[in-house]
Parts: C-alpha cells; sequence; structure tokens
DNA sequence: CGCCAGGTGGGAT
DNA sequence: ATCCCACATGGC
C-alpha cells in the first residue's frame, strides 16, 4: 500500500472523527476531566502505571471476538471486586473469575486466559509490567495471539506496532487495497511500510479504523456520508459487491 | 428472531 | 499451510 494512500485515509478518517484518545477505559465512559490513572479523554496518554498496564492487557483479552460494550461490563466487574490485578486475579477460583466475566463471553475460556497472564506479570522471574516485553515473549502465553500481543505492546507498552484486526482486514479489502485473503503479518507489514514506524500515529489509525468500521464500514456497509467513499472500490461498483 | 462483535487454539486434511 | 470448529454474552 502506498503511503501517501494510507496518510489520506489517515487524515479523512481523523477530520470525520476526531482524535479518539485511545485505549478507551470503562472509567472514561461518558467522561471529562482527568482521571487518576493518569488517562485523559479525547487526548490519548499513554499509560504510566503498572495497574494501567494490566487492565489494558485484560482487556484486550477480553475484547477478543466481543463487542466492547460487553468488555466493559466485565471490567467494571473486576475492578469492583478487586480482581483487576495480577496478584489478586490469582488468589480467585477460576470460577469466580468466570463468573465476573461472564458478560464478555466466552468466559471460561477468557477465565483461563486471564490466569495465565496474571501468571506471566507476577511473581518472581515474571515479565515486568514497567518494561515491554517481547512479542514473542506474549504469544508464547495461551490465548494470546497475534491481534491480542500487538495490542498490548501498542496500547500498554507504547511501542510502534500496526494492530490488524478483522476491521482492518474489512475496511482496506472494500478500499480494494487489499485482496482479502492475505495473512495477519503481511497485512501489518503493509501498514508498517507504508506508515512512519511511530506509537501515536498506530494509536490513532487503528482507533479510528476501529470508529469508521462501526459508523460507516459495517458488516452490512452504511456508505451514505462515509468519508471515504471518494476512494472506495467499493462504493464506486455501486456498493453493490459482497461483503 | 438472527446476526454481529476490536480472536484464539486445537484438530483434521 | 490451510480450512473448520468450539467457545458465549448482550445489543440491535
Amino acid at each position: 500500500m502506498r503511503s501517501s494512500f494510507l496518510l489520506s485515509v489517515h487524515r479523512r478518517l481523523l477530520a470525520a472523527y476526531g482524535p479518539q484518545g485511545w485505549w478507551p477505559l470503562p472509567s472514561m465512559a461518558g467522561k471529562r476531566g482527568f482521571d487518576p490513572r493518569g488517562y485523559h479523554p479525547g487526548s490519548f496518554e499513554w499509560p504510566r502505571s503498572v495497574r494501567g498496564r494490566f487492565e489494558i492487557i485484560v482487556g484486550a483479552i477480553l475484547t477478543q471476538n466481543t463487542a466492547w460494550t460487553n468488555v466493559e461490563i466485565a471490567l467494571k466487574r473486576l475492578q469492583a471486586s478487586g480482581l483487576d490485578r495480577p496478584d489478586r486475579m490469582l488468589r480467585a477460583s477460576l470460577r469466580r473469575l468466570a463468573s465476573h466475566i461472564r458478560s464478555s463471553g466466552y468466559f471460561n475460556q477468557k477465565a483461563k486466559k486471564l490466569r495465565i497472564a496474571a501468571k506471566a506479570f507476577s511473581g518472581p522471574g515474571a515479565l515486568d509490567l514497567r518494561a515491554a516485553p517481547s512479542r514473542e515473549d506474549l504469544l508464547a502465553l495461551w490465548g494470546i495471539g497475534n491481534e491480542t500481543a500487538d495490542s498490548i505492546l501498542l496500547y500498554a507498552f507504547a511501542r510502534p506496532v500496526f494492530v490488524v484486526d478483522a476491521y482492518t482486514r474489512r475496511i482496506f479489502t472494500r478500499l480494494g487495497a487489499l485482496a482479502g485473503g492475505e495473512s495477519y503479518d503481511e497485512i501489518q507489514g503493509a501498514f508498517h511500510r507504508g506508515l512512519a514506524r511511530r506509537a501515536d500515529l498506530y494509536n490513532e489509525m487503528h482507533a479510528l479504523i476501529v470508529e469508521h468500521a462501526k459508523q460507516h464500514c459495517r458488516s452490512r456497509p452504511a456508505c451514505p456520508g462515509c468519508p471515504l467513499s471518494r476512494s472506495c472500490a467499493y462504493f464506486r461498483a455501486g456498493s453493490r459487491s459482497s461483503s
């Protein structure tokens, strides 16, 4: 993908939706002003505390193939029960942990995944929440795949790693910039080559992609008013082609 | 109702 | 390598 194309997509999405201020947190929902954990709505700030980083890791796992609204409910319950830190999480039974994250779906699987992540980030010889782990270390954990690992690296540790998700694939396939069958690594490579290696740029671009997928480039596309329709193959084809 | 949502791992081919 | 499937809730 051409650099100029990616930058133009970024510029138009930003103009249409504004700065996204990711990573989104339940405590942010509908609020303005300063958050004690160091986040600020509307303009992003990277997490400073180990607590904030672990919350992002938990959210990244819970949001796997699940609507964020369902994840927010689960995150709030974890916080309300004091299970939002690795050591506390490890003390809860799988059964109890699962009951708290019920709303996020796949709760048995995700309880297991959370426990594994909590274990990986606490105790002696564990990964350090104060420093970015390697992608390899994250991928070695059961329950953490490409997208989750990259979300953690980018949003919790401010590493310049582009996150590829189902929305990215859908939008850029419709635009005509992807064929649709590319692997995760191929797509990520295209973004890494086309965009400057900057965490703040990757942060905003991915967040804008998510917003655009929700507003216009939905499963069933809502093309009227789409900020990208001018350069969209799907739109130019008369919005008739499938998916 | 049925479809969809910011995936992942396991098993068969 | 590449399909196919299980995993599961809540919103529209």
